[in-house]
DNA sequence: TTCAAGCACTATACCGGTTTAGGGTCCATA
DNA sequence: TATGGACCCTAAACCGGTATAGTGCTTGAA
């Protein structure tokens, strides 16, 4: 005998029981739930306070099927299954959209894809069945293939971080040049001439668009800057760390395009026999709790991530209702100072 | 004039449409489509070939209306926002449970909620609304809220880890007690006599369950454990780790129920003047990136999440189905040995 | 030659909501 | 005393599929 409670297929209530209860049509029990026009002050409330005792709830089938609404969206983020790492980002961002979309009343189908392949299957069939009314995209490529088949599809969406990925799609962005400049500007207000940069993946908007920030602010203020690409892995961080820290005219100061590569460099700057701050300073143009969990703690940019998941998540609902909220910034972030960056040393 | 394309309401194809061009009626579509007796070979290929040029495919809504079930399943964790931080495992996971429910046709729900009063508000919600057909449950606590909400419901749910947790509810967890007797067996081998534990909640069945499964296995070998309680954050391992070896019996090797803490109180060792294995050795209860970064790397046991996560989905759709999985276990975890565990020091 | 069986298909109801057209009832105004 | 309008409600269609009952035709056996 299994102590296990087998599932009774527990019917819901429907709008029908409310009816047949309140003793007036369906119709008329839909108006009063949706404050429609039609029924009389008493059945109103006779019927909301029966739907509110037998706990009724719109089906999201039927509403969906009615009104052509999914009452959903989805965010797929693509990572090959072994290198899915540490990703506070994302949890935050997730947690922002939600509670956008929640006040929509519609979910979010989030979900982890092998490849860009994988998420544009997934936007097919999530678009074709009707499950989402628009998605968001975020790591965009320099031409990336995602972008055509989302605007032959007609499937609305938002670029998160990408404004110069699409012409038709609508995006939220990071100021990248307000970062770049408050980076560049502590820097040099340090007294660094030269500073590293190890980026994420070239390919990617998001490290083409930081590169030259960073070389404009560099330049505005009067610095040089070595970018070196990396894939925002702790190996390849790592290695950017030892390519950077090799050169003959070696950079005093190091910025990394994430927080896991920023302790990943600092680990092996250290193994290098370098001290940090007092011969190599570091940020991380992203902030987590994995700069204040290594010593020193690095200073790091700061961004209200589950803002930034909020804003996007709005501009989709706007999307998807047939606006256009076109393009828009984050605000700046904020830099944190802590215990990696200081004076370059004076031999220098 | 705006470049951006606006939103055509985008008719898709329907059934209807598809027998309109076969000159049949839907029904006979539907058995074409869906394998039913009632149409000639010929007619079916005609409509199937009919069907995949338009790229047809099912109405989610329109089947859920049908059916009764949503094709999708729900996963919240909860965490303060303040909080949200390092969670390498709930990604892996995710990517796990896609994989399984994606051979379903069915799609993944996950959110983000504050605590669980909250998450409870959203199983109530996306059941009422049928906008799911089951849940998993992580993180269970002892008398957790959400069992009875859930059983009352007559929500099909599938705790992750904690079969102890429920009479009624399936579940599927790692082989704690397999992990436990590693871990113990590692170190007694290595020659430690005494050590020390930094674990998550109290209140949490994992914790409840791994103290009581390392006392055991501890026991077995013939060493001592000393657990502290903490709950799973940096500050938290940091502290927990000062407070383990300040005592005046020092464990000689210390292990921490997850990779942030263990990371975070190698750091803390360090800082303690002790070195690491040299004085201490440290080993974490779940392996990931974290563990590889830090100098010198940390030993870990390892599982493989992503297939727990598909395991875990795996039940839930049989469960769903109306079927009882009951409890299942996972293999046992491999432990990875690497820098930071070896013999105690001679003194001891 | 007749009848049953089988096949291929149509017509229609149905899932749970929303929406539109229309039908009584009551009251105010011409 | 008709007439018009507002009000409150009902009947029925509809969204996109699936399922069931039924129809007309062919075929084969008695």
């Amino acid at each position: 005998m299994a102590m296990v409670a087998s599932q009774r297929p527990a019917r819901r209530p429907t709008i029908g029981d409310i009816a047949r209860r309140a003793g007036v049509t369906k119709a008329a029990v839909s108006f009063a739930l949706n404050d429609q026009p039609g029924v009389s002050r008493a059945t109103r409330e006779r019927v909301l306070a029966i739907a509110r005792e037998i706990g009724w709830q719109p089906h999201s089938a039927a509403r969906a099927l009615i009104d052509g609404r999914a009452g959903a969206f989805g965010l797929v983020i693509d990572r090959p299954a072994g290198l899915l790492g540490v990703e506070p980002f994302f949890m935050q961002l997730v947690a922002g959209i939600q509670g956008e979309l929640a006040g929509d009343r519609s979910a979010l189908l989030f979900t982890v894809a092998e490849d860009y392949h994988a998420e544009i299957e997934l936007h097919r069939m999530w678009w074709a069945q009707r499950r989402v009314d628009g998605v968001l995209l975020v790591d965009l490529h320099v031409d990336d293939p995602r972008v055509p088949v989302l605007e032959e599809l007609g499937l609305p969406a938002v670029v998160v971080g990408a404004p110069q990925g699409s012409a038709t799609l609508a995006s939220v962005a990071t100021d990248e040049a307000a970062g770049a400049r408050i980076l560049a500007a502590h820097f040099a207000g340090l007294g660094h001439r030269r500073i590293g940069h190890v980026t994420g993946m070239a390919d990617l908007w998001h490290t083409r668009l930081r590169v030259e920030a960073l070389a404009e602010a560099a330049a505005q203020a009067g610095i040089e800057v070595v970018s070196v690409a990396a894939d925002y892995s702790a190996e390849a961080g790592a290695q950017a760390t030892r390519t950077l820290l090799h050169r003959g005219e070696r950079p005093t100061a190091v910025i990394y395009d994430n927080d896991l590569m920023a302790v990943s460099g600092l680990g092996e700057a250290q193994r290098l026999g370098l001290s940090v701050p007092g011969q190599v300073s570091i940020a991380a143009w992203d902030d987590s709790v994995l700069c204040r969990l290594v010593n020193p703690m690095l200073t790091a940019l700061s961004h209200d991530v589950a803002a930034y998941g909020a804003h996007a998540a709005r501009a989709l609902l706007e999307r998807a209702a047939g606006g256009d909220p076109g393009h828009r910034y984050e605000p700046e972030p904020t830099l944190v100072v802590r215990g990696s960056s200081s004076r370059p040393p004076a031999a220098d």
